[in-house]
DNA sequence: CTGTTAGCGCATTCAC
DNA sequence: GTGAATGCGCTAACAG
């Protein structure tokens, strides 16, 4: 292993100089910055992080904790978090709890001496698990707010969503249009139930109903596919694209067709939209940007250089797909 | 901070006791060690990571290096090496390259000094850069193999995948095959399809036709799906689950209807083969534990215990689901 | 602008 | 079975 000591005697300096060369460079003279460089270079030199680390007090590293990197959702998500941490010099650690409050807390508490702060996306926690964690370590939450509401939080505007897919549906002819619930124990479902039914207020004739609560998967969807067409419903809305897609394959073994016999709409606007036929029509925030945005918010609290300002809900736009259209009568 | 000296000052014992305690616990007496233990509970003690990894040499983490994480192939393998480090009590740094040769060299030089391996998987370095990657740290290699054969690599055996599907589609009468393949550049695409015309010879009357390369999405299924019926073929088989959703959601545009008109089978068997309608009938391998087996084999190098055996390939299984059937004729 | 010095928290000798 | 002492590689005072 190189070291500073094999750097400063290659170029003739002390590791004092060394350090510095690396960590604020116009604190040297020219001469000296460029032959220490070229050591640098020549040696291979990478500085100890441990070292650094243990030194500095920080490690230059931040974590994202989701619950399922397979989700589409969270995959985009950390996709963005990583490209915007790498932007800015971070490492980025990606833990996996598997939907498992347990493991969560558990991988939380071990990170807490090797990052210097952490992402938690959608946490499966209690609030007052939730509430200490927040209070002995440096985090942003996403998806997720705290009673005291002194945790910085970046959300998605799930009204801004319900209002897109309500007056979309409105504006095909629609009036009495079917949820697909997710778990209830879900931030997000109460957000977009809540939203679907203020969007469906807003429009004369149209109104909304919930049919059920599923698992957020394919499975989901399948189950729940019967049960969403009995209530006269000419659309439905799907908690996320996953049930969606698990409805629709279900009404294809049943008969129903999509969109002439009902109209189909997602959340989220995952990838997997793209892939059904006909393909599905979701609303949804960009992911990416959403990660960039959180990794922002907690790099700009480590940092420290700007009190970090509230960031405004992200809002969710509309891609309208195959699976719309006007009712039949 | 609580530091070793808090837990060595409330329990009455020395710091290095404290350190032997939590690393060799046998060798401190029963009576001392509940009491560190106590204390450490007490305090609520987190070892340094920096300082031990400075320390010992070692940081206890891995990295997983994937070109983009967003593909469900990499999200599953992702999820199984996550919970098989978790398990043997080692991190995961999860990098996405985003398929840029550049990012992938530059993260890896990066990673070097912060963790203790790594695992490559479906590298797009060149064989020279990779080499050199290989000999300057401890890494696994996953779908990628080097000429020179010292690198620990666990693979698939797409040749047993390929013989899955033409044994399925020519057990169900088919006889003439087309293969819509993925990126020239790419490591599986040779192996799937040089498995391919293999187990065709291997059945009397059958043959496979290559009918392309195709970026490896459901854009480019959607661009070969009108090609692909081109050569009197029964069945298609496609580079990967994407590029098969993509023909089939073209395919539906066109009035093909899958299996009556054609036959479909997918590779790598991901969650979205289950997503379609019809869903799609899929060769691949257990992702999950092909991230582990990955995990275990860099760990056993890591740790030195035993010498590692070379793992035998992955092999592949056949899910059969609704896009395959007999031909009409 | 540069060098000397003193630890960061921990794991490991080596005595006892 | 336990304690005292050493230094891993680096950075941040502080002097010069």
């Amino acid at each position: 292993m190189v070291t500073v000591h094999d750097v400063a005697e290659l170029s003739g300096v002390s590791i004092a100089t060394v350090s510095r060369t690396l960590r604020a460079p116009h604190r040297v003279s020219d001469a000296t910055r460029t032959r220490v460089l070229k050591a640098v270079e020549q040696l291979g030199y990478r500085p100890n992080r441990a070292a650094s680390s243990l030194r500095r007090g920080r490690t230059g590293a931040i974590a994202l904790v989701v619950p399922d990197i397979e989700n589409p959702y969270f995959a985009s998500l950390t996709k963005g978090a990583q490209a915007s941490s790498r932007a800015r010099g971070y490492g980025l650690v990606v833990v996996d709890t598997t939907e498992s409050a347990e493991i969560e807390a558990e991988e939380i508490r071990a990170l807490g001496s090797q990052v210097d702060g952490m992402i938690i996306a959608s946490s499966r926690l209690s609030d007052d698990a939730l509430a200490e964690v927040a209070a002995s370590t440096t985090c942003v939450l996403i998806n997720r707010s705290l009673p005291d509401a002194a945790t910085p939080t970046v959300t998605i505007d799930e009204a801004s969503g319900a209002r897109a897919a309500i007056g979309h549906l409105a504006g095909l002819g629609h009036r009495r249009i079917a949820y697909v619930g997710g778990p209830e124990s879900s931030w997000s479902e109460g957000r977009r139930w809540s939203g679907l039914l203020t969007a469906a207020s807003e429009h004369d004739g149209v109104s909304a109903v919930h049919v059920g609560s599923v698992t957020p998967d394919a499975r989901g969807g399948h189950a729940a596919a019967a049960a969403a067409l009995e209530h006269d419903a000419t659309a439905v809305i799907a908690y996320n694209d996953l049930v969606a897609l698990g409805m629709l394959a279900r009404w294809a073994e049943l008969g129903v067709r999509v969109p002439d016999d009902v109209s189909l709409v997602g959340f989220d606007n995952t990838f997997v939209a793209e892939l059904s036929s006909p393909p599905l029509t979701s609303v949804g925030a960009d992911l990416r940007e959403f990660g960039e945005t959180a990794v922002s918010l907690l790099l700009d609290r480590i940092d420290g250089s700007t009190p970090p300002p509230s960031p405004v809900p992200t809002t969710m736009d509309i891609t309208v797909r195959g699976s719309t259209a006007a009712p039949a009568r």
